[in-house]
DNA sequence: TTGTCCATGTAAACAGTTACATGATTGA
DNA sequence: TCAATCATGTAACTGTTTACATGGACAA
């Protein structure tokens, strides 16, 4: 159901192609939504037939033929329902949490488990960072082009949201270390292993 | 693919049936893993019929039969397998961030949004205190079965590991208070909303 | 000319949700 | 006897992943 919003978002930004969303999924915007190819050339087909996104053709070289999808204003009106409407929250499933709660019976798995999580958040981490320096340094192409869309007073509230958005992820980065390294101390205090 | 895990995990403590399991899964697993009675019965066939668990019959008072499933060795090999396995991470998909992200072009939404945020974390934090209440107070049923079937050097073990992934869940609640309290400030110092 | 990236699709399988369907037990 | 809870299933649909399939553009 939020592909569609997330494609909406993007395309809210300026036009783009399949292969330009796919990009961004594996970037910026993923983030907080991604998806494969696979799922994003029949939604936007799908959005295209629902009057969400237009979608015209170029030539690129000799014979590439590329679609560019834009928003269109029954797409902005529906994307903006969403911004507005009340968070839905999906229901709670951690594979991971899963691991560690019924590992009592292999207790030989858990310190490399628990460092395997702090890696993951520590390369997060360090990922965010970047992002929230280029958003800083008016480096992030894409925001950019938001912002530029707005008027005086909206452009730093896109600002301000991207933002706050990755500083929230950059928290929960570093919550997940700590939560890592006080079970690590907390193995070594307790158990033999 | 983890639905097996923590239907195998919640079946290592003790037998239970597709209704125990759809019950805990609302409570105190719930935190962890979830799923609707709708895919645990079929799940629970094909578990039976991959000799994972063993499911025999009783009758309750006149008419109603009830299948009882426990875990068999092949079963527990299997959670053993899962559970000091590398983690494997899902990808990002978060809504509720789509949604924020894209409000700049529908601020009046954000105040209620980031209120509802906190409201949502603020109910969870509440619930995990009292689950973390129970637990030292060793009131928590199903996780007393769990240590009672443990020799005296697993039982802190299971008991701490529960702790932990609970006080993790806790503090990623505070965490997103916080972050919601930081935002409506910043919000409250940054737009005319 | 070769490898990397750009670019667009489809098909089958798997995971999860919603809705449909039924009926017994227990305690107030 | 009524309501809440216990109890077990199936069917249709939606969302996501993996694999299959194809080919052009561009730079070294």
């Amino acid at each position: 159901m939020s592909l569609k919003f997330a494609i909406l978002g993007y395309l809210s930004t300026g036009p783009g192609t399949g292969w330009d969303i796919s990009r961004q999924f594996d970037t910026g915007l993923g983030w907080f939504w991604t998806a494969r190819h696979s799922q994003i050339y029949p939604e936007l087909k799908r959005m295209t037939q629902d009057g969400l996104v237009e979608r015209d053709s170029e030539t690129v070289g000799e014979a590439l033929e590329r679609f560019s999808y834009s928003i269109t204003d029954r797409g902005r009106a529906l994307l903006a329902e969403f911004t507005a409407s009340a968070p839905v929250y999906p229901p709670n499933r951690d594979a991971e949490r899963l691991q560690f709660i019924f590992a009592d019976d292999t207790p030989e798995a858990l310190r490399a488990h628990l460092e395997a999580h702090r890696e993951r958040h520590t390369r997060r981490r360090t990922q965010l960072l970047e992002i929230l320096d280029a958003l800083r340094a008016n480096t992030h192409e894409r925001i950019n082009l938001r912002v530029a869309n707005r008027r005086a007073e909206g452009k730093s509230l896109t600002l301000g949201l991207r933002e706050l958005a990755y500083q929230g992820e950059l928290q929960r980065a570093d919550l997940e270390i700590e939560w890592a390294d006080g079970a690590l101390d907390w193995l070594s205090d307790n158990t033999s292993y």
